[in-house]
DNA sequence: TTATTACATTGACATCTGTCTTTTCAATAG
DNA sequence: CTATTGAAAAGACAGATGTCAATGTAATAA
């Protein structure tokens, strides 16, 4: 994953067969480095299909969803369902709670709100 | 990359502790195999912060952009732009001509509207 | 023709990812 | 106490990813 994103900034050629334009300018990129870098780490953990039907799941359920409820849905282990739930957690877009024996997991509906809108 | 995502179904548990539940049943889930594999792929293309700036330059230039007024708007090499670009060709959100020498880029908007309405 | 330019492709490399099996850990059951 | 259960963590492994240098290719320039 690229970490070193610059501020793009234009710099328009020079050498170029004389007389013909490349194209026009490109506007000033509106998406700046940290903006990139949080959309693009929301993007990149919903870039699995598994995790993008878990983060379906846990959208349309309202409350809170118990892991044990998330396994069976999948045809994946339990290590790999909890795998892609810490990616999740990491990502910022869930959060779990403790309950006993129980792992409640819950979307953060704000993770998603920057890159939906730049989206839309 | 998961591609054996099977269609999701509710297999409630047997085998739980005496007289308590372990949550509410889940919704069916609305997001189907498909769906979600097509969202996916396009969210994975974005899941990276240049190709991320990348698709924000291209949607915010009303036209196409030619690769030499995107190169030096990042660092780094020009092979690695070509093959982000071509990340972005195969998940269907850009398309290119060549126009001599010249490659000229631009978003295929309707490529974003599954993912953009999901997150809505 | 020969040189140059714009871009793509190839090959190499270290790192990351998704998956599984095995193990660990905390909480409950008996 | 010990056994069991739900879930996370550790470890292994094949395959994918992001990067660059070098090369290839097609078009234009001289």
């Amino acid at each position: 994953m690229s970490v070193d994103l610059p501020v793009l900034e234009l710099s328009p050629k020079t050498k170029r067969p004389a007389g013909e334009r490349c194209c026009e300018p490109v506007v000033y990129p509106d998406v700046q480095r940290e903006q990139a870098l949080r959309m693009a780490e929301v993007a990149k953990a919903l870039g699995d299909p598994i995790r993008l039907q878990l983060v379906d799941v846990l959208r349309k359920h309202a409350g809170k969803v118990c892991v044990c409820e998330l396994v069976p849905l999948f045809d994946i282990a339990q290590p790999t369902l909890s795998h892609h739930l810490k990616k999740l957690r990491d990502a910022g877009i869930v959060d779990s709670e403790r309950q006993g024996l129980w792992a409640y997991y819950y979307v953060l509906p704000a993770a998603l709100n920057e890159l939906s809108a730049w989206l839309s």
